[in-house]
Parts: C-alpha cells; sequence; structure tokens
DNA sequence: CTTGACGTGAGGTACGTAACTCACTAAATC
DNA sequence: GATTTAGTGAGTTACGTACCTCACGTCAAG
C-alpha cells in the first residue's frame, strides 16, 4: 500500500541499489539491458522518486532571479509585493528568489544585467522586459549555461525562453473589445485608446485585439489613433484632456496598461469620468479605487500572486526536467467588475 | 548563509539536541527556562523547520477524503476531472487524495457517509453538499476527531469546518447581475432566473445578489419568480418553454446552477436562443461549446484546479497548523466570455 | 535514606535518496 | 599475457528531522 522505494525497485529488478541509482539518474556504465530491467520495475511498481527525499539528500537549493523592471508602476509594485510574499513564506522546498531591479525604459541596461547574471549562482531566471535583439541574446547565454529561463508578462518568443507566463495579450484585448461594445449598446461614437509604449509587446498585442473585434462586431464605433503617453503621466494628463475636449462625442476610453491614474486625473478635470465607459489594465490600489468610486466599468486584469507562483514553479519544472501541470499554469485574463472584486 | 537546523539551535542555546527537539515539538519534561532558551535561539537565527525532512522523518502521509455529489452535473464532472489531475501527478508532498461520492439530493445520506468515515484513515475532509443538522452534527463529530474540515463550493457555516474553500456566492449573483444590466442597456423587460434546487446555499446566495442589484441599479428589468429544475431536466425543459412562449418580453435568463444543457435546448426550441442575454454558471462542456456558438454571453465560474488544489492546501495548512498564505487560497469570481475563454 | 518523578544529555536508528568508494568480473585492447 | 575499461554489487556517509533508549543528576516526599 505503502510507495515504493528504490530498494522495492532494486529488488525487483534483480539488480543493486547502485545500479537503480545509475539509471534513476541517468548515470553512465550501464548496460542497456539492466537499464531496461530497471524501467520495468518501476512501471511496475508505480515508483515516483520522492523529490523531497532527493532535494535533501542533494542539499539542493533552488535560486531564482526575477528580474523586474525598477518603474513607479502601480502594477510593478504589485509584482514586487507578491515576489516578497512568497519570500516570507517558507515553502516545504528550499527555493530562494533574488529580485533585480532593471532600469526601466532601457532595454540595453536590462539585456547588461542579463548579460552579467552570474550564471554559476541561479538555476532558473524569470525576467520581464521588452523583447530586443541585446535581450534575445543574453537570453541565448543563459540557455546555453543550463539556466530555466521564463518570460514574465510580456513574451519573448524569438529568444529561446522555455516557457511564457502571462496572459495572451490579443485575447485580453480582444475581450476588453467586447465589452467595451456590449457596454456601449450599439451607439455611434469615437472609443480613445491610450497606451503607455507602444513599444512593448504586450500592448500592441492588446491593440490588435482590440482594434479587431470592434471592426468584426460594433462597426458603429470608431477607434481614434492610440494616444501614447511615452511614461510621462504629466504629458499624458495634459493630451488627453486635449483629446476629450476636441472629441465631445467619446463614448469609451481603453487604456491598454500604464497611466491609469494619469487618465483618471485627466478625465475628473473634464468631468467627463463616469459619462465614458472606462476600461483598463491590472488591478492596483488605482483601478481598485476607481473601481470602488464607479469611475472605471471593468478591470482586465492577471493575478500577480499567481503569476509569481507559477514562475517559481515552472522554473522548478524546468531546471530539474519534471513535467508542468498546465491548467496549473495558464494564467488566465481575469475580468473585474465592482461585484467581483475581491477585498484586501 | 545556509538555513540554520536544529544544530545550530542547540548550540546556540547551548542545550542538547534532545531538548531542542522536545521544545520544538512541544514534548513535556522540559524546563521553563530552557524552553525560553531555545525559543530565544530559534528567533535569533530565524530558524524553520523543515517541513519535507520533517515529514520525511515521521513518514507521515497526508489522507485526504473529497466527499462529492454522485450526480450527473457536469459542473461535478469537472471537479472530479480536477481531482483525479491531482491524482496524477506526485507532488512533492506524500498526500494522497481519496474521491468519495455520496447520493446527491439525500443530505441524510451523505451525513451518514460522513458519520461513517473511520476517523483514523484520515487527516482531513473536503465537503461538497448541502447544509442540514445531520451534516452539522457529523462534521462536529469530525473536528472532536481531530480531522481538519473544509466546506467545498458551498459554506457549512454553522457547522465547525476549519475553511470555505469557493466563492462569494453572493457576489457572484451580484456580478451576474450587473452584467445582465450593462448588457440589456436600459431596455424594459423581463429576466427570467433559473435555479437547479433553491435548498442549496450557494443558490439562495447567487439569487439573494442578483435580485439586489437589479432593484439597485436596473429597476427598468422585472425578475420572474424562479423557474426550479429539481434536477430534473425532462420537466426543466418544458417548464423553460413555457414561460418563453407565456412571456414575449423576457429579456434575459440567468441560470443559477444546474441545468444549463436543458436551458439551452428549450431556448433552441422556442427560437429564443441568442435573442436572450444569457449568463450561466460554471464553465463545462456544455457551457462552453454555448459560448463558442455566441448563444451564451457570459458565464460566471470558479476554476475548479484552483478548488481542489485549494483544498488540498488548506487541509495541509489545518493538519499540522501552518499558517495560510490568504491571497492564494481566495477563490475568484471569473467572467468568461468567448473571448477570454481559455483553450481545451 | 530510599524512592521516584522530573529534567537533561548522549547517542542511536530511521525516513528515501544522492553520491561516493572499493572490489570484482568479463570482455576488449595493447 | 598484461592492461584497460565497461558494468555491477556492496557498502558508507550525508541531508534535516523525529523519536527512541539509556544514563545521570536534582530535589522532594515518604
Amino acid at each position: 500500500m505503502t510507495r515504493p522505494t528504490v530498494r522495492d525497485i532494486a529488488r525487483e529488478a534483480g539488480v543493486s541499489l547502485a545500479t537503480v541509482d545509475r539509471v534513476l539518474n541517468s548515470r553512465p556504465r550501464v548496460r542497456e539491458n539492466s537499464i531496461r530491467l530497471v524501467q520495468d520495475a518501476v512501471e511496475k511498481l508505480g515508483y515516483v522518486r520522492d523529490v523531497s527525499a532527493a532535494n535533501l539528500a542533494k542539499r539542493k537549493e533552488y535560486r531564482f532571479a526575477f528580474i523586474i523592471p525598477d518603474s513607479r508602476s502601480k502594477f510593478v509594485e504589485t509584482i514586487l509585493a507578491a515576489l516578497n510574499e512568497v519570500k516570507q513564506v517558507p515553502g516545504p522546498d528550499r527555493i530562494s528568489v533574488d529580485t533585480i531591479l532593471a532600469p526601466a525604459d532601457d532595454a540595453n541596461a536590462t539585456a547588461r544585467i542579463l548579460t552579467g547574471l552570474d550564471v554559476q549562482r541561479f538555476d532558473g531566471v524569470a525576467i520581464m522586459c521588452p523583447e530586443t535583439p541585446q535581450v534575445r541574446d543574453a537570453v541565448i547565454r543563459l540557455k546555453q549555461a543550463g539556466l530555466a529561463v521564463v518570460a514574465l508578462v510580456s513574451d519573448l518568443p524569438s529568444s529561446r525562453r522555455d516557457h511564457f507566463v502571462g496572459v495572451d495579450n490579443k485575447a485580453a484585448g480582444r475581450t476588453a473589445g467586447a465589452l467595451m461594445g456590449r457596454f456601449l449598446c450599439g451607439k455611434q461614437g469615437k472609443v480613445l485608446v491610450v497606451s503607455g509604449s507602444l513599444l512593448s509587446r504586450d500592448s500592441i498585442e492588446r491593440r490588435f485585439g482590440f482594434d479587431g473585434i470592434l471592426a468584426e462586431r460594433f462597426p458603429s464605433l470608431v477607434v481614434l489613433p492610440t494616444v501614447e503617453s511615452r511614461n510621462d503621466n504629466y504629458r499624458l494628463i495634459s493630451i488627453v484632456k486635449q483629446v476629450m475636449t476636441a472629441h465631445r462625442d467619446i463614448l469609451g476610453i481603453y487604456a491598454l496598461g500604464s497611466g491609469n491614474s494619469a487618465i483618471l486625473d485627466a478625465l475628473r478635470a473634464t468631468g467627463r469620468i463616469r459619462s465614458c465607459t472606462l476600461i483598463m489594465h491590472e488591478l492596483t490600489e488605482i483601478t481598485r479605487a476607481a473601481l470602488e468610486a464607479d469611475e472605471v466599468d471593468v478591470v482586465i486584469m492577471q493575478n500577480v500572486g499567481h503569476l509569481v507562483r507559477s514562475s517559481i514553479r515552472v522554473l522548478r519544472a524546468y531546471s530539474d526536467n519534471t513535467p508542468i501541470v498546465d491548467s496549473q499554469e495558464k494564467i488566465r485574463i481575469e475580468i473585474v467588475t465592482k461585484e467581483n472584486l475581491v477585498e484586501l
């Protein structure tokens, strides 16, 4: 009834413990035939390696680094908070997580940090940054050094990252578009899209999804050219004010990412808040308060706690070649309204 | 830099390993003063027990039982599938999960199963069933026997369950109501609510939340008396057909739980599908297909994988008195549209 | 003074696995 | 024929913790 151990395998296969160990850890110097004997015994007895005992014996420590942009963005703050929470709680497994802040808006600096990373010190890296050729090269180097690499929030598809932990941003944009269309009830008018920076892949994909569904299903809505904040909130406030004054028939605003606070300020200043349907991304203290105040209609989010924990599970799985439970690691596009907002 | 062990504590406190062990496991025969010495050393060195090593030494196995209603409901099927998935993947911890099917619609039989449960064989139980006095008494017995008990999907508040794993159903109802109201764009008309059984607490709470928000924010919509399926799909189809014919001004339908398939069939038969705004609960093969076919507007769901994994984590935490990460265990009310539907 | 309960230390074994050494055989190579 | 090498078994130590036994000292009640 109790789980079989290596000893049972050895007995069943008729080989010694050492041979079982050699096979299980794919060490050399084992005859093909013995390998098969052991494998058959494993199969027959349903042996599964006791990971915690193995890690204990190996004194294995997983050391992971999270490369996070050093921006004052509220979304990044929630990610850092989630990372801190993970660090507080001593998991059953010996995992250490280092958070490394990389200058935001400077992909080269990020690439340099990646290149300078001591590959001896880490088993895996989670990277949140836009993809550039330099970043791609740095990731390839990390992979070659044997580290597990996951892309966080924004994908790095052309690099050899092992995994992407984040939402399907095109689908997120489509979701935002569908809700915008439904909420506007077939009215004729304009929709404004506001972006942090159109350089980052996630913004582009969201925009693409949003435009697509509006064109398909809500042709009565006209999407205005995207307003870009370039991470300058003062600039953003004035541009949004200007646009809102110029276009009195703007019915809805879709905020692709950063700049939520500035957009809200601009709308409050122009008195257009609550008369516009507002859809924003990421649940932060700003958007939470705006939801509660009925200023924002919907927030599209990804659960940062899940993001961080999933990254760690995936990094661990890659660094010791164990399978991944896809359904657990799939990051959902969550739709948050005032009603299903979770407290705290 | 490496984690302190019991040895370090013993050295720091100036006592023997045995004494440290006695203190850490709160065994008798230790002087007050020695207890304090050890506790101070633990604090100073930041010692945290290595749970996997401890479990290894204890040959501890967590044995959990899941009591699940034996209905042909698609939602229950997805829960069983999630349970099976968990059983397949051998976690790092030695956890065994038994699924026990209890007759649906027979709370007494469920109570009898709980009463008959061998308290020696299990460390914890997750229970999905409506609350009755018999169930409450059975839960109290389990608690007294030292088992951890969580309520799954539907809460058992008056029993002494340790934890509830599921969504806030009143908030789920409010969410459904708010979406229904927004999607109906201020039109005047009727809304139909269909329930599996109004006995179960989750249905009542959803209905309550739904009615509340419609009354508050969408007074132009009239909610018809609830149609109850009593888990009889043929009956449900004919009632829904009848109601739909009698009331030509039904604009929306809110399905509180079971019977989704019958409702869809009835609407298809009466040709009212797609002309009604339809909001249903739980993502199953039925509702998924209906979402993809644009027959359902929104599905409100709880992630069953999360539900099951969270239950297990919580049961484990309660059975060895370790803290719970609230943010990880909070089950979210997920809003699913065709656009943010995840594949598979 | 004896008895016994209490408090403590020393030391051991065990859990399941990893990783190592040493010894040995059989076959291949020199 | 001597040397190497691949393949194997036997055995040991270690990881961090639990839990056990035994011995010993202290102190108070009988």
